[in-house]
DNA sequence: ATTTCCACCTTGACGATGTCAAGTTCCGGC
DNA sequence: GCCGGAACTTGACATCGTCAAGGTGGAAAT
């Protein structure tokens, strides 16, 4: 007996499952394979469908970067419940949460920070970026700012972890060779 | 009178000219600009000619992502040589260098450190994208190594002019309110 | 119960793109 | 002068994003 998800023009969950087949594809076969098409196809749907729930590519893969900044912020929460409870320890395992999202989706990652053009004017987008920054924000207020101040330190733990990463991503550094653990103890963070 | 420049089936200098065209055309469009009939047709050139000099639109990048390192190098060591005559001021003008070229390249910068799987198996690539890391690995050198090691230095300042230009790109961080000359600071490098 | 409206699809078309094959032109070596 | 191969051109095909027109199904209004 058909259900409503096997009638067409009615599929009730579309936007889910293209995003979720977006997000196959790229653990596939990396970002050069994010296609509307093989989306929607992925889908089961034609490949005009997606134009309902999306504008266009650029909308689809806003969704895309969306869903991996909840995802991303969830794996450092998680690496961060399960530290140990220090200030210390609870950064590092944040970090860690922070590599191991970026290891395991490694087109994702790339697709979510590239430059604001890729993406569409999106308040779930904003909003999924501002919640993962401040998982990293308030992991960062038990320690003494520097001159640069709160934001400063917040800017620094950020950008040393993303770098990392995107190095780490695009092959220029070897994270076995130097590992995060040993290069996040060299901002000598002290607790206020 | 004809020169062979203007000739068909022998420009002489297509390889080059298609990889000017091409950071032209990601200065001007962003990344979706960069096709390879878009290169080909702004060279004055068939559509299949490139095929003779790159290995398809993957082969194209490789050559533009390589200039841009080679560019990127040079904006640090004239930052550098700029600069006054002691440790700090170096390492912090040759971040001045990453950072404007950054800003300056938006969409190469962002091409340049993407997956590796963006880009083909090439030498001078791989050349130039070390070369431009010995730039900042040289002058880390004066400064003490911290527990992670002479690389553990090099990789914590790399990781975070590396994240702190990625962050800036995307919009993540405003590089205004928290400029870079008040993050490399804190570090607190110590000579040796 | 029926009608109406609109959300949500499908089909088809077009221009742009990457890649491949076949053919043509030009240059350098013999 | 001839030959071989580098370096192009032309043409074709599959895939892609987007747009237009049309069809279907569900919910609200009557």
């Amino acid at each position: 007996m058909p259900t409503k998800a096997n009638k067409s023009h009615h599929h009730g969950n579309l936007k889910t499952v293209l995003v979720d087949a977006g997000l196959q594809l790229l653990a596939e076969g990396g970002l050069a394979a994010l296609t509307l098409r093989k989306c929607a196809a992925r889908a089961g749907v034609s490949h005009a469908a997606p134009a309902h729930h999306f504008d266009g590519l650029k909308g689809l893969r806003t969704a895309i970067a969306t869903a991996g900044f909840k995802a991303f912020a969830k794996a450092m929460i998680e690496q961060r419940d399960s530290a140990a409870d220090s200030p210390h320890a609870r950064l590092a395992a944040i970090g860690r949460g922070y590599l191991s999202f970026s290891e395991n989706n490694e087109a994702l990652a790339t697709l979510m920070f590239m430059t604001k053009e890729t993406f569409t004017d999106d308040p779930d987008y904003q909003l999924a970026g501002e919640a993962a920054y401040q998982v990293l924000a308030d992991a960062c207020t038990p320690f003494k700012s520097g001159a640069a101040g709160a934001k400063g330190t917040e800017v620094l733990v950020w950008s040393l972890v993303q770098g990392y990463a995107s190095l780490a991503r695009s092959g220029q550094i070897d994270p076995h060779e130097t590992p995060y653990a040993e290069i996040l103890p060299l901002l000598a963070l002290q607790l206020r």
